[in-house]
RNA sequence: GCCACCCUAGCUCAGCUGGUAGAGCAACGCAUUCGUAAUGCGUAGGCCGAGGGUUCGAGUCCCUUGGGUGGCUCCA
């Protein structure tokens, strides 16, 4: 007999050689027909897995992350037999699942696959889905597995294979395919009732440009028809929330080909949006010690010869600006960080003065990958609430604390609560790519763990994602899509104090070099504007929102009255505008609806007569009527009460 | 940059296998003066992203080019 300890913790004894499904069927038939797969002493294996020991089960359904993986990765492998079925030359390297479904990477030589060939694949991978082919794993000799592969003259699996120890390689087999693979698969391949293969893309074979370019196959499978069709408009609904369709349907920002790629235009009311968080943050950072400071948007060369960006960065960046000078250079500056270094060194520095915090908001130009460029989220020119704090390396932790209280106050402030923290540190191994001292480098990384769980911040710790200059914590928030994106930074460097020989007296009247603090709670203006608009949907908190009030007129009887009521709003700070148009009622209260505009002053007869008006909010409807002074008791008190918690 | 796809009126989109461009919304004009999500009628609006080619004829096919979208280390 053997222990199966399931993970509720109780132990259940079955005769040796059970498998994770006879487990299930022990307890119910209902639970064995959801069991995709098992997860065997923590190793995602098939529910078919023969138990010769003790063994810690958990049965994995479409419930359970580890369950979908192994449906989406045996989707994979029907995908690849569908292929082969198709393209018999092709050659497969690998095929995971992944967060969202699952793909294959598929080198096709010359017969690439279109867009429109996939239909054809996802007809095929059903016929073969139906057969309820079962994925049997065995094990199968190095020699064997090579030889497999080299007759096929596939070099990847080969390279695979070759990394791989003898006696650990294992083959799978469903219906007429045959794949290298450590397992983890449904039972067989009926589970499978719908496909949808999503896109075809190029990847690289081993994720590096210098290899070959590989086809990549993207597809989501379910267990049921009627799941697919919601996934489906899932995708729709979130595209709805896409900022860019959002910033063009309210007017916040567009792009011209002749102003040129990734180069955004702000409209008037992304402007009016984008001052008002810029308003916001240097209110914040007022009260935190920062000094605001302006610097020009273009640089000299040298300038970023000493920093080192040229020699990292200068071939890939905006090349260098000529002037009528025979060889006088500059730059478009692609970062602040030199700049504010200069300001540092415009007078000697005392210990005393420190933390020195220097706060702009600085344009940047970086020349990004044309097809990396993504909506306002990636851009070529872009605006950072960027600062600096030089401090001294005993400062380094409590200055975390205030960089950190700084940006939970603008994720509060602004609704965000489903966020991700990262902590870079070094890598434990190869230390010899970080400049700067161990010991400061010791010291830095401990101030930052410790400055993040003082604030009770949940953080995941990468080593070896750190820069070379220093340890850095960032922020992450999803968009609409799901994917992530990297907002609020902050990062320490000890390489740009060491370029440009900073340095400040400290109390023992020696020269001693400051620690460069970089942080940025936005990231980016235009990155911080898309996030928050896929986060929102467009719906705008009161007091951010570029229009706030619409008084609309029942008739062109009531414009005097409408226009009087604006008056006064806007002489309170409330941003509010009169509908002029000659329409009906209901037309103008629809289009504004639209519009997003939070507040809706309906005014007519009645409202004229009794000097009040009528109350409608932004999908709540009718809120009754009031006079103006309760209305702007209404808006101050909904205001402070999102920007005081 | 690379792979796939897309680009037709301000916006959203039709336009079959090539025969010389169409709708809705928006805009503008006229009428309507309206009580909580679309008043009616009319007018105007397009070098079908750009350039080249094939063809008697190209929005439609081919090539080049610009812009956009998704993807490009979530390991057998």
């Amino acid at each position: 007999m053997v222990k199966i300890t399931l993970p509720d913790g109780s132990v259940r004894e079955y005769p040796v050689g059970t498998t994770a499904m006879n487990v299930a069927e022990s307890i119910s038939q209902g639970l064995a027909r959801q069991v995709l797969a098992a997860k065997i002493n923590g190793e995602l294996k098939e529910a078919a897995t023969p138990l010769n020991h003790d063994a810690a089960v958990q049965l994995l359904t479409w419930q359970d992350a580890d369950g979908k993986s192994a449906f989406w990765h045996s989707s994979a492998h029907v995908l690849a037999e569908a292929v082969q079925a198709l393209y018999p030359h092709a050659l497969f390297t690998i095929g995971p699942a992944v967060e969202q479904g699952f793909y294959y990477d598929i080198d096709f030589g010359d017969s690439a696959p279109g867009a429109d060939d996939l239909t054809r694949i996802e007809e095929k991978m059903m016929e073969f889905a139906r057969q309820a082919n079962t994925f049997s794993l065995y094990p199968i000799s190095k020699a064997d597995a090579l030889d497999y592969y080299r007759k096929r003259n596939n070099p990847y699996k080969v390279e695979l294979i070759e990394n791989l120890a003898d006696g650990e390689i294992t083959f799978c087999d469903q219906g007429s395919f045959t794949d290298l693979c450590r397992g983890g698969h449904i039972p067989d391949t009926g589970y499978i009732k719908a496909v949808k293969l999503l896109n075809l893309a190029g990847a690289y074979w081993r994720g590096n440009e210098k290899n070959k370019q590989l086809v990549r196959i993207y597809g989501v499978s379910f267990p049921k028809q009627s799941m697919l069709k919601e996934h489906l408009e899932l995708l729709e609904e979130a595209k709805k929330r896409d900022h860019r369709k959002l910033g063009q349907e309210l007017g916040l920002f567009a792009f011209s080909q002749r102003v040129g790629k990734g180069l955004p235009l702000w409209l008037p009311k992304g402007a009016a949006l984008r001052e008002r968080l810029e308003q916001f943050m240097r209110t914040a950072q007022r009260k935190a010690g920062y000094q605001p400071v302006i610097t020009p948007h273009i640089g000299s060369k040298a300038l970023y010869e000493t920093s080192g960006h040229w020699d990292k960065y200068g071939a890939d960046s905006f090349q260098p600006i000529e002037t009528p000078e025979e060889g006088e250079l500059f730059m478009l500056k692609p970062m602040n960080c030199p700049h504010h270094c200069e300001i540092y060194k415009a007078e000697p520095r005392s210990y005393r003065d420190l933390p020195l915090r220097l706060a702009e908001f600085g344009t940047v130009y970086r020349y990004e990958q044309s097809g990396e460029l993504h909506g306002l989220t990636r851009v070529r020119g872009f605006t950072q609430d960027d600062a600096h704090i030089f401090c001294r390396p005993d400062q380094v932790k409590n200055e975390f604390v205030k960089v950190i209280d700084l940006v939970l106050y603008v994720f509060k402030s602004l609704n965000f609560s489903d966020y991700r923290a990262q902590v870079s540190l070094r890598s434990k191994e190869d230390r010899s790519k970080y400049i700067g001292s161990d010991e400061n480098w010791e010291k830095a990384e401990s101030a930052i763990v410790e400055a993040a769980a003082e604030r009770g911040l949940t953080t995941v710790v990468e080593y070896g994602e750190a820069a070379f200059y220093g340890p850095k914590l960032d922020f992450m928030v999803k968009d609409a899509l799901g994917r992530s994106w990297q907002l609020g930074t902050i990062q320490v460097d000890y390489n740009l104090p060491e370029r440009f020989e900073l340095e400040y007296t400290g109390q023992d009247n020696q020269k001693h070099r400051p620690v460069m603090i970089h942080r940025a709670p936005f990231g980016s203006m235009e990155r911080f504007v898309a996030v928050l608009t896929e986060h929102c949907g467009g719906n705008f908190p009161l007091w951010l929102s570029p229009e706030q009030v619409v008084v609309l007129p029942i008739s062109d009887k009531f414009l005097d009255y409408a226009e009087k009521v604006a008056d006064l709003l806007n002489n309170s700070d409330i941003r509010t505008l009169v509908d002029r148009r000659t329409e009906s009622i209901g037309r103008k209260i629809r289009d504004n609806e639209m519009r997003k505009l939070p507040f809706m002053l309906i005014v007519g007869e009645k409202e004229e007569a009794e000097e009040k008006v009528s109350v409608r909010e932004h999908g709540k409807g009718d809120l009754g009527s009031m006079n103006t002074q309760e209305f702007k008791q209404l808006i101050h008190e909904e205001i402070s009460r999102q920007l005081n918690h």
